[in-house]
RNA sequence: GCGCCCGUAGCUCAAUUGGAUAGAGCAUUGGUCUUCGGAACCAAGGGUUGUGGGUUCAAAUCCCUCCGGGCGUACCA
């Protein structure tokens, strides 16, 4: 079913011959508000207010809202009918999608998230790309998008010199059973500071350019050791992969990208690199060092390459931290110029995350915050909450909520925030049952599952009708969940859901203290259930696309 | 030096891309209810949107000047 505003907008449309630009009014104007007349009517020099009052006589919208009005300048005011609300949440509360259409054209998208680096722990700093990149592919495909998700690890590069030659000299097996990336980690460290091993590392990874079937092997294992280590975070985060294609992946490619660049004379060689420059911009990317290296550059246009022949994408999505902006302009302009079309290739870059003093987040002693040790807080903090406040439930019980409530807590502070923004890390903030929290929209659900089990069978399906102000407006927020998922898609901000389902659990809120549902009569009752139960698959919906898990009890 | 991101209530953040009187939570003050989970709801105070100009019917949003902060800026990723 299509949505309200697709109706209204397109109704618009027609009458105007322009985009209608509706969008969601002020409540005391109306609930839709078509403001591109003001536009229009400058660019044709006509009064704006007589082409809106020429725009409202041919629309016809009697089924569907009360007689448009005009305002202001130009303003042109939709007022939804209660009954026209009604058939729409009935309808919607039939519907396995809630009323959301799948997308007319599909598109295929790429998205590029996580990307840690092997032999090193996951710390604070991935969490934002690998939960932005996760809600975005979930929504992405739940609109009916072709999503493909990639890893895109690093598993390459002068590193594995000095890992080799620790791991082959210094390595502890019953460290490494016991915290393969912490063991790998002391290797590094270790090689790292004794200078006279220098040379012996750069041995060990020419030894591994080279082919060397030792280091190799030792390479892989060290990759498959890393690899297992990220999937227990994945595991628990609830984030998954179509590939993990590391770096070391492209490889191969990189010499001939080179060659190509450099044939169609887009690098040309600068103090014995070779370089693609840029007008007006003093730095190039590099795509080979003067002593015949590749940088990730390099790496980024093979990756793409690759994934334009072998995906055709419409579109590519990059998920990184905001210091990353300057090489994905240059790598999208490298891009522009190398292949004939490219697929619409997008940074969605993210701030910081800071502690509370406004410096990024650091342990005490000042180390970088290993995200599954932030997790275990997360955890272990939820559920000193949940044993205070419902100490009655078994053990079991109480931790599978602590799960969802603390990795949930830390997945929505991160995504309720504008991500182009640093953003400061609050533990009390975060769990509050106040205010714009995971914890007080799953709370929120909670109440609605309470509804439903003391109400006894509520399967049916019941026409809705809207009799108290405070349905109609919850209703009439329902109807904007598809306008909000297509908003966050285009513009890459789950922020917006967020905002879009904080509000739904306020507007359930004022419904339910104004509202008696079990006691009501028929056949309000059934229909006030109905309504619940469409509120309480949004809320559950709208969660699950941010990757955070709902609890019948808490 | 140059470039990018930013500056909004005491604090943490919104504001659907130029729309009407800039909104929430926390904190503060006051109120509701013999309540389907009070882990609730309602209300009040609190703002020259860093500064000064410009663009227009309309600016937190776009352009320019300063001030302040963060991050980049040739062979790490």
């Amino acid at each position: 079913m299509p949505s309200v505003s697709q109706i209204l907008s397109d109704t618009v449309e027609r009458a105007l011959g322009a985009p209608a630009l509706l969008r969601a009014a002020d409540p005391k104007f109306g609930d839709y508000q078509a403001n591109g007349i003001m536009t229009v009517a400058k660019a044709r020099n006509e009064n704006p207010r007589a082409l809106a009052e020429k725009i409202i006589q041919q629309l016809d919208v009697t089924g569907i809202c009360e007689p448009p009005t005009i305002a202001g300048p130009g303003f042109i005011n939709f007022k939804l009918k209660p009954v026209f609300v009604a058939a729409q949440i009935t309808g919607a509360s039939r519907d396995e999608r809630h009323g959301v259409p799948v997308v007319a054209k599909p598109k295929t998208i790429v998205i590029d998230f996580s990307s840690p680096n092997v032999a090193k722990p996951m710390h604070v700093g991935h969490i934002r790309s690998t939960i932005l990149g996760d809600t975005l592919a979930r929504i992405g495909k739940f609109l009916g998008h072709r999503v493909i998700t990639d890893n895109h690890i690093g598993d390459w590069g002068t590193q594995f010199g000095m890992l080799i030659i620790g791991w082959k000299q210094y390595r502890n097996d019953a460290a490494l059973a016991a915290d393969p990336i912490g063991e790998l980690e002391r290797l590094y460290k270790f090689i790292n500071d004794k200078p006279e091993l220098r040379d012996a590392a750069k041995a060990e990874l020419v030894k591994l350019q080279q082919g060397d079937a030792e280091n190799l092997a030792i390479w892989q294992k060290i990759i498959e050791l890393s690899k297992q280590e990220f999937e227990k975070i994945y595991r628990r985060l609830g984030v998954s992969f179509d590939h993990t294609f590391g770096e070391s992946f492209y490889n191969p490619m990189l010499p001939a990208v080179v060659a190509d660049l450099r044939h169609c004379g887009l690098a040309t060689e600068s103090d014995g690199a070779f370089c693609i420059f840029f007008p007006g911009q003093d730095s190039p990317l590099i795509v080979q060092k003067a002593d015949g290296a590749f940088l990730y550059g390099t790496t980024d246009l093979a990756t793409l390459k690759y994934r334009i022949t072998e995906w055709q994408p419409d579109e590519i999505v990059y998920v990184t931290d905001a210091r990353q902006q300057l090489h994905f302009k240059q790598v999208f302009a490298a891009a522009a110029k190398w292949f004939p079309a490219v697929p619409d290739l997008r940074h969605v870059f993210s701030g910081s995350i800071l502690g509370e003093d406004g410096k990024p987040l650091k342990t005490r002693s000042g180390q970088n915050v290993k995200l599954g040790e932030l997790l275990d807080e997360a955890e272990e903090r939820a559920l000193a909450v949940v044993a205070e406040k419902n100490p009655e439930l078994p053990e079991d019980v109480r931790r599978q909520i602590a799960r969802a409530v603390g990795i949930g807590a830390v997945k929505y502070a991160d995504l309720s925030q504008n991500r182009t923004t640093d953003y400061i890390f609050s533990w009390d903030k975060m769990l509050a049952m106040n205010g714009n929290t995971a914890p007080y929209l799953q709370y929120a659900y909670v109440r609605v599952q309470s509804i439903f089990r003391k109400a006894g069978d509520t399967t049916g399906a019941a026409p809705v009708t809207l009799e108290h102000p405070t349905e109609l407006d919850l209703a009439k927020h329902i109807l904007r969940f598809s306008d909000t998922l297509e908003a966050v898609l285009a513009d890459d901000k789950p922020n917006w859901l967020t905002g879009y389902l904080y509000e739904l659990a306020g507007k359930f809120s004022v419904f339910y203290a104004n509202c008696p549902v079990i006691q009501s009569v028929e056949p309000t009752r059934s229909s006030r259930l109905v309504l619940c139960r469409l509120t309480a698959d949004i809320m559950k919906r709208g969660l699950n696309l941010l990757g955070i898990d709902v609890i019948e009890q808490m």
